[in-house]
DNA sequence: CACCAATATGAAAACGATACCGGCAAGGGT
DNA sequence: ACCCTTGCCGGTATCGTTTTCATATTGGTG
């Protein structure tokens, strides 16, 4: 690596001091006309760039947003596209790490990061974090913050997320206008905020329709297909067994459908499946599934907006909250009634 | 944002000079027993974290590697897990830049990065990108440079990537073997080195095979399902009309499938389809779609690990290249004759 | 001619850390 | 009594930039 030419440089070259030279290039004041087209034309001809790192530790600012998220999946590919996307338009360069819904790898990342001295934070938390030391300490830095998709309701900073209540609510009435009677939920990690609060939509909405619940249709598991595979499979094989699958993303509606074909039972006629993130695969399958479609591209721009004026007002943002409206989109592996 | 405690605070507090208590810190010689225990005692109450700022400004190193990539699909996505994985645990961080397939935000990354003085890049091109200088100005700067998946064979540096010709070579003699006469190839975007890489393998295994090449069945169209739909749809209406497609992406062969199942052509009776990179979602298709496994995983280890290679090691490594070999993996789309 | 304002520039501090060099005191050897 | 080592520590330069304050030169004005 060679050196980069620095503003001493050109200070040297034109028997200048570098302050002077610094003030030509910012087009400060108090710089005569020839100094100033001098120190310009040697910068140019010498391709002169100012050292970041010098300016950073001059200004304590990096220009440089940390973002921690728990994987790549489509979702979340995509809220990342929404946040660099905004986050380059301002000028500011994004550091993507990943905790791979590790708990150790979501600390480790934040350590560096934080010592990295990112200017703020963007964070989505794996399933396995259930203790937010390691988010609270950002905050008693006073480093902006914001969290999006998985948020963390007990902490006091802005939040960018889907209406996850209105979404299973959407799906689990739409389960019940197309007549199926014993409906199922197949939930994510249990201490999971995004799975609570659709497992809380799906019991909320049963309990609208007067449809007593059955604790057994109730199944948790990790964000996986396989284990969906099996959770469904177990469902399948119950006594009182569902007619109708409410997955909670798109994956383990993927592996509940492979279960229920397995199983022989034709959707949508003898049994009814509706998934959730509207992942573009969810068109493509055979029968193709219904799904709520969370706007991924959206919330991470949103998020992004949201960290950028969190960074440059100086007003409390605390508080601040956006609920993304999702919305249903109905397929095949659920519609039973051709509306007109 | 709080001023973070310094070498200064501690130094004051202390009465010792700033250069005892970098010493301290960092069990250098020369330093008394207590002198140690009181400073690193004291560091360990104010929460002492050393400024990387200052650091990196000192030795002239960031500890930060620039990727860029064109996108974050499945495939990138999987190598930048990768990336990331070999470069978290040789205590690297890693800025992911999108350039979106987009010349120009692949250029003004670069520049971005660039300045921010990372150690180093790992880059992946646009299928915009066909003049190079942005690549060989870091490559000029002698900065390490180490390109993957999407390489450039006249840039003189380390590349990881996989055999593309193999992999074409694969599929195209998978579907001769299968029986299908008129095979038709949909390529991606024509400028771009695995695109034409793959093609060279397809009309390779034709010419092995004695089959004449019909120029009209080869396609180019970019990396886009709708394109390969309405691309597959022009093959279909064609007079002497191909048996098979191989598609040199699974979402090009997605988009293929779509519009051979609006013709009413059985697969893989009528028409066989391969697909290229081995996505999961090819395994859920009905039919489920034979494809070439590129261990897009691996590809990111081996590229990051070849990355601090040529950081660490002082000798020439321009000429260093890892081809991975892929794997065809055979399913319904293709597979005609069942093998024992 | 003396004084002041305006203009253009330089010197030095600051950001936070490390590294080299040198100083000083205590102790041992001759 | 003198010198040399050893242990411990401080001073200062350094990385590249901005910023504040000081200074030198000029020109104009009373």
């Amino acid at each position: 690596m060679e050196r980069q030419t620095t503003i001493k440089d050109i200070a040297l070259a034109l028997r200048l001091s570098t302050s002077t030279v610094s003030r030509a290039l910012r087009d400060a004041a108090d710089v005569s006309i020839e100094t100033r087209k001098a120190v310009k034309a040697l910068a140019e001809e010498l391709d002169y760039q100012p050292n970041k790192l010098a300016l950073s530790l001059l200004k304590n600012q990096t220009n440089t947003i940390g973002v921690i998220i728990p994987n790549l999946d489509y979702v979340l590919a995509t809220m990342v596209k929404g946040i660099d996307e905004v986050a380059l338009e301002a000028g500011y360069t994004v550091m993507v790490c990943q905790s791979d819904e590790s708990f150790g790898r979501e600390i480790l990342n934040t350590k560096r990061l934080l010592d990295s001295l990112v200017d703020g934070f963007i964070v989505s938390v794996s399933s396995e974090t259930m203790v937010y030391e390691h988010i609270k300490k950002i905050q008693t830095k006073k480093i902006p913050l914001v969290l999006f998709d998985r948020v963390i309701n007990s902490i006091n900073v802005p939040k960018i997320s889907l209406d996850n209540v209105e979404g299973a609510r959407l799906a689990t009435q739409h389960l019940i206008d197309q007549g199926y009677k014993r409906i199922a939920i197949l939930a994510g990690p249990e201490n999971l905020g995004i799975s609570n609060d659709r497992k809380t939509g799906f019991m909320q909405t049963l309990k609208q329709n007067k449809i007593a619940l059955d604790k057994n249709h109730i199944i948790h598991c990790d964000f996986n297909q396989d284990y969906a595979y099996i959770a469904a499979k177990e469902l399948l094989s119950m006594n009182k067994r569902p007619d109708a699958i409410f997955a909670i993303s798109d994956r383990l509606a993927i592996g509940a459908m492979l279960a229920i074909k397995e199983a022989g039972l034709k959707m949508p006629k003898e049994f009814g499946l509706v998934g959730f993130n509207n992942e573009p695969i969810t068109k493509l399958l055979t029968p193709s599934i219904t799904s709520i479609e969370m706007f991924a591209f959206d919330i991470g721009k949103a998020t992004a907006k949201m960290f950028l004026e969190m960074l440059h007002s100086d007003e409390d943002m605390s508080e601040k909250e956006i609920i993304i409206k999702p919305k249903l989109v109905i397929r095949e592996s659920s519609r039973r009634i051709s509306e007109l």
